[in-house]
DNA sequence: CACCTCTATTCCTATATAGGACTTGATACG
DNA sequence: CGTATCAAGTCCTATATAGGAATAGAGGTG
């Protein structure tokens, strides 16, 4: 039997009244947010959460399994619901990577920093924050490719949100990965991605720094990384020289390992 | 009142055995491949599938949110379930596609055919289309990007399936999107994409065909492109010279528009 | 100690049911 | 004729319920 006014909002005009399975999920993804559930952790069962969020298992589960989808979470059957650890892709990078023509992956191996700096400037990244962020940390690393090959790399981190980084020796960040660093330090996984690819010219400082022939061409691949809510936390800009390796994009969704995909 | 053993394999280990819901979504795609329903179609509603399915209602509803997720079929509140249109995303290129540094889209807006042919060279096509597959259709055109800038395409397509074309004239085949052209003349739309990209010099015949000189250096960008049930259908390998205009990635996943993504 | 069995926990699938909300087209009214 | 109202068709949300299936751990048995 129905139950009398659980329907709670009877939307007014599909203002801005919302699925109540959707509410679920934005609940429980603030709640992540906030650091209430760090990576790894096991949420309540779904039959707790309904009981909390007041609603019916299959709404729960429905809830869940957008969050899943989103890769926010991970489900296992009989063990419980995590939050998706930092690492949760042992190794795999998620949103690209580097292939030989075979497939097979290329790691980055070493990272070296050559600066940090907070600066003023704007550039492609600016757009990319927003119009309140106009202090940027900025960060460049020499990064070797599997031991084959050097890309240079530039971070552009909003100082508002990253400020203790600046601080930071570069012995601490020197052979991180950024992503997990932001992860695990500052609750900041990278869920999406935004990127785009061009060929120009390498800017001298690159051409110096990577020891190839100045006025070098090469691949300037820019990546915006968001997370929880589409937040913009880093631009980054690759510049890679001309190699037989390829670049490899993955699709920046979480969704490729939701089980639907099997349907394809 | 569950009714008795109607959920029918008792899945005698985990094998084969599948979720109802799945079967469901499989046999839909199945009949939308078959040609069953066409792009633009409506399917029977909900209600009538789940007496044709033998299942309930929240069964058949939560396979058609799936293939929903997968970009095979469109729901409308109140007006039906549609197989999803060749040109659903009106103009806008689904996986790729140009755009300027503010994010503006650069439409590829003349293409003319430099040559169609049969061929049996094995390359990197050959990996992604398989081993059984031997014989391809190879066409190169030249295609002018926005007014702006000329690339250069190749296409290589499986010659069992699309025999057709290669007896089809240039006139025919001039000036139209591959991927308009093969959703509605083969029932084949590119659901998914596997991309890479490298810095490389061009070919002579490309440096040639596009006026650039000898030796540039540009991007070569590859594109697999995969239909239902991750199907391999076309394998495209466009040449790009330098230039301040980029390449844009685009989630692969038709999950882009799916409303989960709201939350994010 | 190694192995098996049982049990509690947890997620997974599926059903039946009820009503809300959007869309479209027909009909009635001024 | 234009507009308002209504009804049918369709998707959307939510609930309560029932049982299946994977996992992990406790306890017993040889």
């Amino acid at each position: 039997m129905m139950q009398k006014s659980l329907q709670v909002v009877p939307a007014s005009k599909s203002g801005g009244a919302k699925a109540k399975h959707r509410r679920i999920s934005e609940e429980i993804l603030s709640a992540i947010e906030s650091g209430r559930w760090l990576p790894g952790d096991r949420l309540p069962a779904e039959d707790q959460l309904a009981v909390e969020m007041q609603a019916s298992l299959g709404t729960v589960q429905r809830a869940l399994r957008s969050l899943v989808q989103m890769g926010v979470v991970e489900r296992h059957h009989g063990r419980g619901t995590f939050v998706t650890g930092a690492r949760a892709q042992e190794g795999q990078l998620r949103h690209f990577r580097f292939t030989a023509e075979g497939g097979t992956q290329l790691l980055p191996v070493y990272f070296k920093i050559v600066g940090i700096e907070t600066v003023r400037e704007s550039g492609p990244w600016s757009s990319f924050f927003g119009k309140r962020e106009d202090n940027y940390i900025h960060i460049h690393r020499l990064v070797n490719v599997n031991d084959e090959f050097d890309v240079f790399s530039e971070i552009y981190l909003p100082a508002s949100r990253f400020s203790e980084i600046a601080g930071m020796s570069e012995a601490t960040l020197n052979g991180v990965s950024f992503r997990d660093f932001l992860t695990e330090r500052f609750n900041a996984p990278t869920i999406n991605t935004h990127q785009t690819m061009a060929c120009q010219p390498l800017p001298p400082r690159v051409t110096r720094a990577l020891n190839v022939p100045h006025g070098q061409y090469g691949i300037v691949w820019s990546i915006g990384g968001l997370s929880y809510r589409n937040t913009p936390i880093t631009w980054q800009r690759i510049f890679v020289p001309p190699s037989d390796r390829v670049i490899e994009i993955v699709p920046t969704n979480a969704a490729e390992q939701s089980p639907l995909q099997e349907v394809f």
